[in-house]
DNA sequence: ACTGGCACTCGTTACAGTCGAGTGCCAGGA
DNA sequence: TCCTGGCACTCGACTGTAACGAGTGCCAGT
């Protein structure tokens, strides 16, 4: 376990040069771009050590070295310095993200703003309805015996569902409805509903009763219990960038796993506490992704989180660019949320 | 202008052997897998022919003849035919487009179905506002000076818009707001809101008047006038199918496309006749898609059409089978629409 | 008008040889 | 003990050559 400094400084040396330059990294290369004040014979003695350990391998014999993702785990965890964003940057973000007219406008604009900065694959969650509470849900009716449930969250989420009723219900009725619906669950966290529901359609008069047990049916059926969760993707034509060398020649997996919501949502959802998650290649469960790193984190207004987003690359990736300007698009999509 | 009957049967022959293989074909296995009833040597020359006519041309000297876009072309329009859906695929249809629960719902699983029926990568247009109806507008305080103005049309599309006030406004004001607004707009074609809105504003009553406005300008700018067309996409790890050899060995052109929202727009939007189109490689006007193929049609309730969907993927497609596919969908999704 | 035969083209594959980046190891020096 | 220069070695990348074969164009014959 002897790793100094210098073999560590190696081992970021190693991994810096390789991630920008996408080739393996030979021991004079190493000592040519940077002052490890020492010969390349020694630099090599170092990387016998770090290939021991694990932290780097030689895709061939008489190639440089390429950090494994064991090595960039360790870079990561102890060896990156934060990266401070640029000006630009930072008025690229302000730039981009002013003038959303919609929750769905803020999401599709942070997800290009993040695809583009990070030049990687973006994902942003939707805020979660599950960590949502009901602003306001309206009735309007389409026909007779049919009604639009349309559920307004705190978080600027909109659901709507088409409501089959049991029979004619005259507007008298709805208006009812719509009242004794918001008295109850305007407030409430959707995750506390279902014993508000079910106090609802207890307490209902009895004319009202069967629409309002229709009504809590789909209410808790398809707004709670399997609570949609939406994601936005953007900026998949940068795969394509490292010319088919990253992802081992194949977008294929990678592609595939992008269709899928559960997927995703494991990724860049969940994140527990409120920092920054890397996943670096076979870390995360997928076999599919396992060529690939994601660096995840939550959103939302103040200091509760309502979502995440995050970037998806090569594992050859410049993780404390992207980790620094995943931070920092999170923060200002919070505050964006925190005006509305 | 030689094409007779057989000259066009071996073309026919070339696309459909060259589909399905994926390699250029020469006269003798084309004699072979098809009864064409003459020798290689008279294939030979039918295929000179055809080349001189610009139908299929030859990868280098000694390959095989692979079609143009022009002898897809030709094959579309005179020598394909019709291509019955099997029943599993019918099937596959209505047990996949059942159970939807709300539009964005039915539009999701359009297009994964459309993806996996023709593997290729499938695009949907939501119903665009701009066919659609007002069914419906409710207004939903949030704050003091807050509303949400929620608009539902009558294809099932339901947008909201966060309109901040000029000032408080009482709960009674919203509710003469939301009853004018609906007398006037409710069951208007989304296109001819512009003068009913500002009818709306100048007989407004006084104390009203600044909210109208207010009201007025976020309908017409953010709903009317750059109506928000949406679009949902699936089945891009399609792309990777022909590993590579489509598109001449770079995805990018081709995923950078398919972010574009308005790029797809084109492709399969504003499809004026109800009838399928066809844009075979550079027919469509974007060089990033000159080695792709798009299948196209339009689809809404009953005979008017309210949006477009179709199919996107190299040159070498089955048109007849993507042609049949994209069709069929159409239909049951427009079936289902009409019910709601 | 079709067909068999034949010379020709040219991409593909295999193989051998060279080159060079990069390594591991070792002996010597600070 | 640690670092360094030197050196032999490995092995992928590249190059040139040769054999192969699929496929063609053309032509003379039926």
């Amino acid at each position: 376990m002897g790793l100094d400094d210098r073999k560590l400084a190696v081992l970021r040396a190693i991994v810096e040069d390789y991630v920008s330059t996408q080739e393996p990294v030979g021991s004079k290369a190493l000592v040519e771009r940077h002052q490890l004040g020492v010969s390349p014979a020694t630099v090599r003695n170092d990387m016998a050590v770090l290939e021991e350990e694990g932290y780097i391998r030689q895709p061939h014999t008489s190639a440089g070295r390429v950090p494994t993702d064991r090595g960039y785990r360790l870079f990561v965890d102890r060896l990156s310095r934060v990266k401070p964003l640029s000006p630009a940057e930072r008025r690229a973000i302000e730039r981009f993200l002013v003038g959303a007219v919609d929750l769905d406008d803020v999401v599709h604009r942070t997800v290009r703003l993040l695809a583009q900065l990070t030049r990687q694959v973006a994902v942003v969650q939707y805020p979660s309805l599950a960590r949502s509470s009901v602003r306001h849900l309206e009735l309007v009716p389409i026909s007779t015996t049919r009604l639009m449930l349309v559920m307004i969250a705190d978080t600027g989420r909109v659901e709507q569902r088409l409501v089959e009723l049991p029979g004619p219900v005259p507007a008298d009725d709805v208006t009812d409805l719509r009242r004794l619906i918001n008295e109850k669950l305007a407030g409430a966290r959707l995750s506390e509903t279902p014993p508000l529901v079910q106090v609802l359609v207890e307490e209902a008069p009895v004319t009202l009763r069967p629409m309002m047990t229709t009504l809590a049916t789909v209410l808790l059926e398809t707004l709670v219990e399997r609570h949609e969760e939406r994601i936005a993707l953007a900026g998949t034509a940068n795969l394509t960038r490292g010319g088919l060398l990253d992802f081992q020649g194949s977008l294929r997996p990678i592609l595939e796993a992008l269709e899928e919501e559960v997927v995703l949502l494991k990724l860049i959802g969940e994140t527990e506490p409120s920092t920054t998650r890397v996943l670096i290649g076979d870390e995360n469960e997928f076999d599919n992704l396992r060529a690939a790193s994601v660096v995840s984190t939550g959103y939302g207004p103040g200091a509760t989180i309502v979502g995440g987003l995050g970037v998806l690359g090569p594992t050859r990736m410049d993780y404390p660019g992207n980790i620094a300007t995943v931070r920092a698009v999170a923060r200002y999509v919070g505050e964006l949320l925190a005006q509305n």
